[in-house]
DNA sequence: CGTACAATTGAGTGAGTTCAAGTGGGGTGG
DNA sequence: CCACCCCACTTGAACTCACTCAATTGTACG
């Protein structure tokens, strides 16, 4: 039993810490930094807090500005008027959103961004940061990681959906956020990470319902593979996860 | 490296017309054309041509080329090594093949490019024809419009997948490749387009089995909305399929 | 306490699968 | 020219994974 169990829209990050986490994107560059380049995307960035639930991008916008995530989860997903919701991908603290901003400036956006958790962002315009990104040989291989990482999560969200039953999809997803956590240093030595996602918000990136995702998840914890309880997820054995994945 | 033709499969399509249709692809730019520029780029394109079901790019390669697919279609594919295969997009005559390794040159491929009917491709050297497009602003805004369409195309499958229901895959599926083939006057007064694909490509890339596509399309046919006769698909009542896309 | 929202559990239903057998057309060899 | 085969398509029947509807519990917060 926990005592002190907080409501999370009580504790947005701090935003001085903000630019911190934004240093470490792809955008704004690792290692060693520009300094003068550095303080002229400072200058240009706007930074904003957003509590949970609150929708950063809508679909069909045009697009001009990409942000940094500093500091909680959003994801991005297509709504129907009817409500059917279809989530994309998950947005984790250091990632970029809408990236796509630079892919095809001022398109229209072809999908929302919400607020999963609180979130601290930092908004640049797309063409800043770009030229800020061809300064560096690092950032540029950086941002082709970022890229990289987002097709192949969304071509393996793709393949979960149209050939996976709900045990293997829900393995994958958790398996691919538990390593992008652990890259990060945000995953603990028992295996366990903060989880600020419903049982919806699962069913809709899964293709599935919450009622079927609860009893897919008590499955997975008789079984003893995994558990999520007060926000946080973990992860009790990786491996048979892993087998649960592959083989459904 | 050369242009060179060779003769393979009897009714492939005629190389000569390759670069024709090559032309009218992002990547070699429409309209006025720079003829230097045109001119090192034929020099520097490599044209193949490949049978039906022959596969011009394996997942986990490194990406350094890229292509436009000048005649027949393709498909990008995930394959396990148990059978299972989700298609993530069909590519047309016009469209271009790859353009994910200008995205993040030298990145291991994320996913199979399969030749779905015979067609004949110019390959080129990513950084080519990235150099090659930032010539024009034309040619740059077409890209945009390339990478979009790809991107937007891969979202609304996640959503079919995900959220849809078979009937409702399929008209939207069946109206995306109408519409894409009609914008390159590919399809007849009568609403009918070349269809070189399977049912069980189908299946494949709606996360559905070839048998109950077979099911499925035979009610569309039942009731009037299209049909799929001897390679050849017909729309015979747009507004209708429209309407079952959006409902289920 | 009362309200609100997330998670949980039960019972019945249905969309899509699996297995299996049969049809039809186009190409090939005799 | 026929016989045969191969492959895609088609159809039937049984099954099951996941959905729907509905009621209940648990937790946070005013």
């Amino acid at each position: 039993m926990n005592t002190h169990m907080r409501h999370e829209a009580d504790q947005s990050p701090p935003l001085e810490s903000a630019c911190r986490v934004c240093q470490l994107s792809p955008v704004r560059g690792q290692g060693s930094v520009d300094q003068a380049a550095n303080r002229a995307c400072v200058r240009n960035c706007e930074t904003r807090s957003l509590a949970a639930g609150r929708t950063l991008v809508r679909e069909g916008e045009p697009l001009h500005q990409l942000y940094v995530l500093c500091a909680g989860w959003a994801f991005y997903y297509k709504q129907l008027p009817d409500g059917r919701r279809q989530i994309a991908a998950f947005l984790l603290p250091g990632d970029t959103l809408m990236l796509e901003a630079a892919y095809f400036p001022s398109f229209p956006a072809p999908f929302s961004v919400k607020a999963l958790s609180s979130i601290v962002v930092c908004g640049f315009a797309a063409a800043d940061a770009m030229r800020l990104l061809q300064g560096s040989e690092a950032r540029q291989q950086e941002l082709y990681r970022a890229r990289y990482q987002l097709m192949q999560s969304l071509h393996s969200r793709l393949f979960d959906l149209g050939r996976r039953t709900a045990r293997g999809r829900l393995a994958q997803l958790v398996l691919e956020l538990h390593e992008r956590l652990g890259s990060r240093g945000m995953v603990h030595d028992d295996g366990s990470f903060d989880f600020p996602v419903r049982q919806e918000h699962l069913a809709d990136a899964l293709g599935l319902t919450a009622v079927y995702i609860n009893r897919t998840l008590a499955q997975l914890r008789r079984e003893g593979l995994m558990t999520i309880e007060n926000g946080r997820l973990t992860v009790f054995d990786a491996p048979a996860l892993r087998q649960v994945a592959q083989e459904e």
